[in-house]
DNA sequence: CGCCAGGCTTCTA
DNA sequence: TAGAAGCATGGC
């Protein structure tokens, strides 16, 4: 499956930002980018050469169905990058990476594993999350799919102990509980309000403001949701003392995003 | 080898 | 109600 054309996308902006952590890099070949990785169940290799992706023995319903959705693909980042790029400092974030895309992920995936990034590294949260997937998750071709809520309910922290998730474990099978019995109705809560809907998921134990803004934003679709946590803390801080500009209001959460990454490589930005 | 990590809970004043 | 300590574990 050939998608050409693909604007405001470049594989390496879109899966090592921080916002994901199941995708690996592979050689690339003669293409510029080229990742393997699973979600929504599916195993998906995937290259990019200019603005060509080509998704590896994916056919047009799986793309159709999982990934357009999946790479956010169907937003006019233009758009949204004319509005931000009219403030000068968003404007230096995004070029330092203009192919962002903002994924939307499982949202029970996306809960999880911001639950597992709490005071953690990335290298870190990856390792966590593949043990997790590979002793938990059903087998699909190519590795595992992200463990099912009822899968991780009731699971003891000794069950839990191969995955090394440390003081992180119960949060999850807290999570994995409410989710599994409907009590915590991911997809519902999604619907409502984002201030609703945060204080719906910080029922959770080991969920806070942080976690539950990522869910939202990564796996609820919520765009102007902006977790907020040491970086863009300091982001803020340094370059947007009152707050952002009133008009990022609706795509905050990608604003957000090209903050994020781009502070992150540039540290000395807001030392 | 210590430091500290895309935070949150718990304890203390 | 605010602020600090404690938390499991290991990249760096």
């Amino acid at each position: 499956m050939v998608v050409s054309g693909a604007l405001d996308f470049f594989l390496p902006d879109t899966l090592e930002n921080g916002q994901c952590f199941r995708w690996r890099r592979e050689p690339a070949g003669a293409a510029d980018a080229a990742y393997t990785g699973i979600a929504f169940g599916r195993y998906l290799a995937v290259e990019q050469t200019g603005s060509t992706v080509v998704f590896r023995d994916t056919t047009r319903d799986a793309f159709e169905g999982i990934w357009r959705g999946y790479f956010d693909l169907d937003r006019d980042y233009g758009a949204i990058k004319r509005l931000l790029g009219s403030d000068a400092t968003m404007a230096r974030a995004i070029a330092f990476a203009p192919g962002i895309r903002v994924l939307r992920q499982e949202p029970w995936e996306a809960l999880c594993t911001f639950i597992i990034s709490q005071n953690n590294h990335i290298p870190r949260i990856r390792g966590i999350v593949e043990r997790l997937c590979a002793q938990h998750g059903t087998p699909v071709r190519g590795g595992h799919a992200f463990p099912r809520p009822e899968a991780l309910a009731g699971l003891s922290p000794e069950a839990l102990a191969p995955v090394r998730a440390g003081f992180r474990a119960k949060y999850l099978v807290d999570a994995a509980e409410r989710v599994a019995t409907g009590a915590l109705p991911l997809e519902a809560i999604g619907a409502l309000p984002t201030e609703v809907a945060a204080r719906a998921l910080m029922a959770v134990h080991g969920v806070g403001p942080k976690v539950a803004a990522c869910a939202l934003l990564y796996g609820l679709g919520h765009a102007g949701c902006v977790p907020v946590d040491v970086w863009v803390k300091r982001a803020m801080a340094a370059l947007y003392p009152q707050g952002f500009p009133e008009a990022f209001a609706p795509v905050a959460g990608i604003a957000q995003q090209y903050l994020f990454h781009y502070v992150r490589s540039h540290p000395e930005v807001v030392a």
